[in-house]
RNA sequence: GGACCUGUAGCCUAGCCUGGAUAAGGCGACAGCCUUCUAAGCUGUAAAUCCGGGGUUCGAAUCCCCGCAGGUCCA
């Protein structure tokens, strides 16, 4: 599509004297498709000509001739309209398509490499579903980092060292546990502090056995850590999210890296001991909203303080991210991250693209995995589950062959109400719109996918026959080429712009238009030539949804 | 007290970066469409002070300023 905005404005820029760069921007899309497939506006032209709008555009569609792919030059008003040549965008589209498949819209970049952590969770509990936002937004991330051409590797720090840990470590004792049992033993040990601050002591002094290095108490630490992260991957696993490295806090709990971080540091004349008698970092001049803009690197006693250890951390993750480093991150990070980008700044050393979401809220308030109100990941999947084999059943599908594909439908609609909204934003959880099969949902992307898979099982596509796309002019099939056509762009922005909403909202609307060409297009019973354009169309639809569907990382099912 | 994000029909959201034609979808409501490729679908109707107030502009949901409300963080 920017092909052909770039050609209009070539035409415009010829006939009206501005800058074709110019004019590239000027070019608008109408807002309904019966009036053109692109405008340009005179309202810029007439201020300058001193000339009405609405005659400025008249005379450039008499000067300007239509060519190529432009068809007609239409004068609307103040706007002057163009349209394309149907069959030609259709196929040219269709043929890039069929060329390019499953890469359709890729970038196709080489020999680059980025890093992405997400996630992240503190390991203390099963999930909930806010957490949950951060790895559906991470993974789709991956996924569509990967698909442009980026040899991607995903990340998940996991900080097994902090008070929140040690507490559980603490409330844990030596009973033997199961990664579900965790989230019980964590709201106890909470609500036991509060009644008891005394207890708080206890679990300082495990932390600084653990820090000292007591072989025992680090083995303890682990055992949870990993009953806990065993837990949580085998989880996500369940919906196909998965990393490549899990990064240990404690790694840098001794490591030198610290120190060489600190020392550093020092060389810019910006460390300073508070107080306190710590080691603090001056961060004034990068505009951080803080009253003493600093940032905290150590105890009194010298050891690392968290800050100190993610430094280190992003050290190791710069020098493995060679084009894009990225990390998802909860808005209540936001402060903090930018004292980690400016004090890498300080360092020479760029830091991470981060990508913020708001977090999910419940209409009783606000999740608290500490008080226990919180809507567990697992218990989403677990209804979404459940209301898929119910829907399947409904429809007479067998429960025994069922369970996959109820899997790939009931977490579909799970990622798919996660991710269709911009990270921005709050979002309050609320059962039945979460749990819902109907409009903008996954399902219904899947059943349009479906749908297709089922009439091409159905015909036989003519071996290297020539496509008469002239034939595809009625505006349901029109409709569909140029929403193929919009795919590479929407695909490009949500890379560069780490917006993956984008994706999700793309994949809407081509189903949308599919299934009003369902509709009013029938395809197995036409004639021949028109039967075979309309299967080159829907192959090019299948192939476009299973790309979108596959960037959000929920599964294409061919029935359902 | 300060900073950032959000505010669009009863409910949820897209559009905001990059200003342009009657503000676009979904859920819910109402009225239709299955002897025709899967009705998880399609068609139509009703429903909006685009949070409020200023400003910039030929033109503002979109840009700027001042408020209000919710979320987040800092002190």
């Amino acid at each position: 599509m920017n092909d052909y905005r770039k050609a209009i404005a070539g035409l415009v820029a010829r006939e009206s004297g501005i800058p074709a760069e110019t004019a590239e921007g000027m070019i608008a899309v109408p807002p309904d498709k019966e009036l053109g497939d692109f405008s340009f506006p005179c309202f810029a032209l007439s201020k300058e000509m001193k000339k009405n709008p609405a005659e400025i555009a008249s005379g450039l569609q008499q000067r300007i001739k239509p060519s190529g792919i432009v068809e007609k030059i239409v004068a609307n008003g103040p706007y002057l309209n163009f349209f394309l040549n149907k069959a030609m965008l259709a196929e040219a589209v269709i043929s890039e398509i069929s060329a390019s498949k499953e890469k359709y819209g890729s970038l196709n970049l080489k020999n680059r490499k980025a890093l992405i952590e997400h996630t992240s969770i503190n390991p203390n509990a099963s999930p909930h579903v806010g957490r949950a936002r951060n790895a559906i937004i991470g993974d789709s991330l991956s996924r569509i980092l990967r698909f442009h051409g980026y040899r991607t590797e995903v990340h998940y720090f996991v900080n097994d060292i902090g008070k929140q840990i040690a507490m559980l470590v603490f409330g844990c004792g030596s009973k033997r546990l199961e990664f579900k049992d965790l989230l019980d033993e964590y709201v106890k040990i909470n609500a036991e502090l509060e009644k008891n601050p005394e207890l708080e002591k206890k679990v300082f002094e495990l932390l600084k056995k653990l820090e000292d290095g007591d072989k025992q108490v680090i083995a303890r630490f682990r055992r949870v850590v990993e009953l806990c992260i065993i837990g949580q991957a085998k989880l996500f696993e369940e919906l196909g999210i998965r990393y490549d490295f899990f990064d240990y806090e404690s790694k840098y709990l001794w490591d030198k890296k610290t120190e060489d971080v600190l020392r550093q540091l020092q060389g810019t004349g910006r460390v300073f001991v508070d107080a306190d008698g710590r080691n603090v970092l001056n961060l004034e001049g990068f505009g951080l909203a803080m009253e003493i803009p600093v940032f905290v690197l150590t105890r009194a006693d010298k050891t690392s303080l968290y800050g100190l250890r993610d430094l280190a951390y992003n050290l190791d993750k710069i020098s493995r991210a060679k084009d894009r480093n990225i990390v998802v991150l909860g808005e209540d990070h936001k402060l903090y991250f930018r004292q980690i980008e400016s004090t890498l700044s300080l360092m020479g050393l760029k830091a991470p693209e981060a990508v913020h979401y708001s977090f999910i809220l419940l209409a009783s308030g606000k999740m608290s995995t500490r008080s226990g109100n919180l809507v567990l990941l697992e218990e989403f999947m677990q209804q979404a589950l459940e209301k898929a084999v119910r829907e399947l059943a409904s429809r007479g599908k067998s429960m025994k062959n069922s369970r996959p594909l109820a899997k790939a439908i009931g977490y579909g609609a799970l990622k798919y109400h996660i991710i269709k909204v911009s990270p921005e934003k709050n979002v309050v959880f609320d059962w039945e719109q979460a749990l819902s099969f109907d409009g903008e949902s996954a399902p219904y992307i899947q059943y349009a996918h479906a749908r297709i898979c089922s009439i091409l099982k159905k015909a036989s596509l003519p071996k290297s026959k020539k496509t008469n796309f002239s034939l595809l002019g009625a505006k349901e099939e029109t409709g569909l080429a140029s929403a193929l056509a919009n795919f590479p762009e929407i695909a490009e922005r949500a890379c560069s712009q780490l917006r993956p909403h984008l994706i999700a909202n793309y994949a809407y609307l081509l189903a949308d238009s599919f299934n009003r060409f369902y509709h009013a297009c029938p395809v197995l019973s036409e004639e021949k030539e028109l039967m075979n354009a309309r299967l080159q169309l829907i192959l090019c639809v299948k192939y476009v949804l299973e790309i979108c569907l596959s960037l959000l990382g929920i599964e294409s099912p061919e029935s359902m």
